[in-house]
DNA sequence: TTTCCTCATTAACCTATGTGTTTGAATTCC
DNA sequence: GGAATTCAAACACATAGGTTAATGAGGAAA
């Protein structure tokens, strides 16, 4: 159940068969969750932190006005809230946004890792600067970018995310969430999400069918309207 | 001239005398740099990372359209690109904002600290997981929050700051930035910016003198404006 | 089948914020 | 001490995106 959280470790550095062992034994709790179910709440103050093994998860905040804002979108392999292990007081709460396998490592064990494998530490801690490189990315689409091209950024960041671990079929993934949802994570009135969709269809820049299923038909011209280039998501491997 | 960084891990957990030592002889290299000026760029491969020693810094993001935006301010005692013993190549760059002191560290020096000192790497890691915890709350107020909502965060999450590093006079604090550079942070035009900036000085609600001094009028209601609570920012000690 | 829901879609209207430009004051440069 | 820049301030106008509301389509529940 490790096996996706490994194969992302994988493409930042190379894992000894050691370290491999250590995470596998660390996961010793899994459980199931339905669509739209906090994993943990703002305030919380958890004593494990968990991964994503299958399905997908997003990071939101709530305003005291009621307004919600996702503050990332979180994938197969994914350690969702590693922070909690060092913040200790949940700043934001994790939702799925489809069913999901989670699997969890109490916080003592994350302890003795940093303890006694300082190079696995090193890696995991680069698991959450690559966090807070996709948070700076996000920012400066929020910031600086229309609607569309955020739009158009938020497919090409996931269509790599995504095809990074094997979940991708070509072009197409599957990319289960709601235009409300997506106007959360992009900033956007869940009216001017379906008006920037409508229109990136219309372009035959990307399709979406029902359920979910997303296929960037132009990689390229999307590329373009995004501005994207990968570098932020550290996809190299080298040594940490 | 590591004092201002002892002080700010000090704020989340104990130093032991021996880790204050380690992080006193690690910093081999400061340098003095004038306002607006580059400490790294997007894409360079530092072997060395950066505190804060005196004055204001910002990281920036350049998009290829020509516009920036800035996701983070950086004050004395910030580790400000710690981000780069892990991740390698810059993902955006590092400016001032005035005239500044910096003091580096060698990449290989904070190695063997994470090989040695699991404690005080936990405190670095922390000091990033802060600064991921603050690109998610910028990241709430830009995508849910007015423009006045937003300026007010930003002058209310840096007098807790200041305040925390000893850099407030009672609500008065010095704050040397340009209307262009905040329109840069916030995402919003000069022209915005300084429409914004008008109204919070005509509600009373803060004064900006020339030079950058800054004061906050009325808290209660600045921070009820920028729904501003600090939990995000971790400033409670405990073990770690 | 019928009845709810949830979610997508569309329309009409509105406003917050951007753009372009000008002016004047303050700093910095020679 | 004058020239050149930088920065704040203001105005007019344009537009991206928000708000409210209505409708429909599909699935789930009963």
């Amino acid at each position: 159940m490790t096996k996706p959280l490994i194969r992302k470790l994988e493409q930042s550095d190379v894992l000894s068969d050691e370290e491999k062992a250590v995470l596998e034994r660390s996961f010793t709790r899994i459980r199931d969750f339905k669509a739209d179910e906090d994993i943990v709440r703002e305030g919380d103050r958890p004593t494990e932190s968990c991964i994503i093994v299958e399905g997908f998860a997003a990071r939101y905040k709530l305003l005291p006005s009621g307004r919600r804002q996702i503050s990332a979108i979180h994938i197969s392999g994914d350690f969702v809230d590693l922070h909690s292990f060092l913040l200790k007081t949940m700043d934001h709460g994790v939702v799925t946004l489809s069913p999901s396998r989670v699997a969890f490592v109490p916080h003592a064990v994350l302890n003795t890792i940093s303890e006694q494998h300082p190079h696995l530490t090193r890696l995991l801690w680069l698991s959450t600067l690559i966090d807070a490189a996709i948070h700076r990315q996000w920012l400066t689409t929020m910031g600086r970018s229309s609607a569309v091209a955020q739009m158009a950024h938020l497919l090409c960041e996931l269509h790599v995310r995504l095809n990074a671990v094997g979940l991708t079929n070509g072009m197409s993934f599957h990319f289960p969430i709601t235009q409300e949802e997506l106007g959360d994570a992009l900033g956007l009135s869940t009216v001017h999400v379906n008006r920037v969709l409508t229109e990136l269809k219309a372009g035959r820049l990307v399709q979406w069918a029902g359920g979910g299923a997303v296929t960037i038909l132009d990689w390229d011209r999307l590329r373009d309207i995004a501005e994207f280039s990968p570098t932020y998501l550290s996809l190299q491997n080298e040594p940490r």
